[in-house]
DNA sequence: CACCAGGCAAGTA
DNA sequence: TACTTGCATGGT
């Protein structure tokens, strides 16, 4: 099984080269694309993280002392935008209590303490709290999503019923221990994701085709 | 027009 | 524990 994932990864960074992730500079904004991203398309967060940039708040600061209303107003076209500028205050909040507002301290938290206290923020699950560890802190936890949930089920390489904990300890037990690896591999398989495998798969077209189980007729 | 996107929390049984 | 629902915009 390690070498049919790899095998995977390999022919996915032939097809679409390393994809060098997370777009952004700063590791806040990498947080805060997490936290937008959630349940929306990368496009509408690229058009509110760009509202936030031009408003000069796209930074801890920022975020502090930018209301919560202006923010949701800010953040409109990623959707949920009155949920998601609460959360992006509470982790403020939470950053700040828990760290001083420094992302340099937060970051120096042993990996596993520091995936529950993001656990435990409001607004902050799984894939979010993972997607900050890697990309914005450089942790070793590998990134699951709804796309690496499609993939693995319709390869069969996970049964139907597979959730979040279990797809990552899948990668995590059977790739190398590698930042990178895990970094680009997410970044893969979310952009094979987005363009095949989505709900309406084009597995005809798909880089990952050679891979599909045979079919069986019943 | 309907449907979906790099989730999560809260409510119900 | 295992479903269900609310949150919401912009693209196809």
């Amino acid at each position: 099984m390690k070498k049919s994932l790899l095998k995977i990864y390999k022919t996915l960074l032939k097809h679409f080269g390393y994809r060098n992730w997370w777009p952004a500079k700063t590791k806040i904004e990498i947080i805060i694309g997490a936290i937008l991203a959630q349940n929306t398309n990368w496009k509408n967060v690229e058009l509110a993280i760009s509202n936030l940039r031009e408003a000069k708040v796209l930074s801890y600061k920022g975020l502090q002392e930018t209301p919560v209303d202006q923010l949701a107003e800010l953040i409109r076209p990623s959707g949920y935008y009155n949920v998601k500028a609460q959360k992006l205050k509470t982790f403020v909040e939470f950053l700040s209590e828990e760290f001083s507002g420094s992302l340099m301290m937060m970051f120096r938290e042993e990996t596993s303490i520091l995936r529950d206290k993001l656990l435990s923020v409001k607004g902050i699950g799984p894939e979010t709290a993972d997607s900050i560890l890697l990309y914005a802190g450089q942790h070793l936890v590998f990134v699951s999503d709804l796309y690496t949930y499609r993939v693995m089920t319709r390869h069969k390489l996970l049964p139907e019923k597979a959730d979040y904990h279990q797809i990552q300890k899948f990668f995590q037990d059977n790739i190398p221990e590698d930042i990178d690896l895990y970094n680009d591999f997410h970044a893969q398989i979310v952009t094979v994701g987005a363009k095949y495998c989505n709900k309406t798969p084009k597995c005809e077209e798909c880089p990952l085709r050679e891979f599909l189980p045979i079919e069986q007729s019943e």
